[in-house]
DNA sequence: CTCATCAAGTCATCAGATGATTTGATGCAT
DNA sequence: ATGCATCAAATCATCTGATGACTTGATGAG
């Protein structure tokens, strides 16, 4: 285990740990040295100590148990995995959305349930124009009908993701994407939603690739102009 | 912002603040008030509050400036969706993966290099089978042959989850699953490969999905046995 | 052998003090 | 008035010491 540079003192202790940790050290489910020995292996004070061993915690590396110790819950660390997605840039991000957009439609003509019918026609037919209650409205429920969508894939994972790059997205564009994105019509998004129900994955996944072609053409010219 | 109970102080105080933070209390960029003022907002110790602040920083919620104060650096958490994916289920995640692959290979189909594919190529004639060095050294080659032709698409985002999913993948299978995937043959693996070479979008993502069928309907079986 | 009790070990929290850094104010020289 | 060096206040970073709460294995009575 590695002494420390002096300030930013708990970030490097922090560092310290998890490299022990993710270098095999000691076995998931294993108790670390306590914090008075870590203090002295890291040769900062106990608060130190505990401000970096929280840190882990919070990155799904240790557990803490008071009156028995300080135990290791994992030797992989994920947590950074979505840091890196998020600066790989608003390009990538809005194809990976839209490849799981398109496999997501796959699966939901393959899956949907009636329930699914059901809530993406209603969300189709809420959608409106702009013109109702405003532009913020309007994106709100645009995305609700997007999401039912991925949702009637009946893959969780696909649509934890997707809600993610959704936020991502969003808040790139909010602080530097200056110009609109075109926004299929009501035939574009409704020749989804046909495929879908007609239980045609091969058709569903089609109708959302041409959906999202123009939008990322734009998207590739706003960004390099 | 609440009062607490009493132990596990620090990630009561932790959510507190964070439920602050994304509620809007504060803007991105606006500083918080200092360690003294939580200390009584929260009615907490300062090296509780310290904690609890070093464990929004970690979740890119924070910014701590020596000298001159802590910042909100993002108003929207996106920590918690990896957490959420890995407790979907080995299904779920490898049907995501899966759909990753299909769509990687589309865009790999359209944009590889001729880097790309030496790379491709090298990997599919290093992959041999499971008798030259065992178990592990095979899937190591096998996983590093089909991230290259994620990494082909040339989307980041793309392959950062590729990542993600084959690591969570990875540890659930060997924590959990008895009995072996099948594992396609080398035809199957050259096809792809053919086809991402020939420039065929279409025929690259349908050779990855034929690819992963029988993976995907051998794991449902074992899974619900 | 069973079970209640207890003491040691460990994390949780608090309190106070000092150091390091930033930042705006002050005042001087130009 | 302007530019600049200096300084003091504000703030986070770290250390030290002490007390509380909880867990766990040892102890000893029955």
């Amino acid at each position: 285990m590695q002494p420390i540079n002096r300030t930013n003192l708990t970030e490097s202790a922090a560092e310290s740990l998890r490299t022990e940790i993710l270098s095999g050290r000691w076995a998931v489910g294993e108790r670390i040295p306590n914090e008075t020995a870590l203090t002295e292996l890291l040769a900062v004070s106990r608060g130190t100590v505990r401000e970096a061993v929280r840190v882990l915690i919070s990155k799904g590396l240790l557990d803490a148990r008071q009156g028995s110790g300080t135990y290791v819950r994992s030797t992989v660390d994920t947590s950074g995995a979505l840091d890196r997605v998020k600066r790989t840039g608003l390009r990538d991000q809005w194809e990976a959305r839209a490849a799981l957009d398109v496999e997501a439609a796959r699966l939901a003509a393959l899956r949907h349930t009636p329930e699914d019918l059901e809530r993406m026609f209603k969300l189709l037919g809420a959608r409106g124009t702009v013109a109702d209650g405003g532009r913020d409205a309007f994106g709100q429920r645009d995305i609700a009908f997007h999401r039912s969508i991925v949702e009637a894939s009946g893959n969780k994972a696909i649509v934890e993701l997707y809600d993610f790059f959704t936020s991502a997205i969003l808040e790139t564009i909010h602080s530097t994407l200056r110009g609109d994105l075109p926004e299929p019509d009501d035939r574009a998004h409704a020749a989804i939603v046909e495929a879908i129900a007609s239980g045609d994955p091969d058709q569903a996944a089609a109708s959302v690739r041409a959906f999202m072609a123009p939008v990322l053409a734009e998207l590739d010219r706003l960004l390099t102009q």
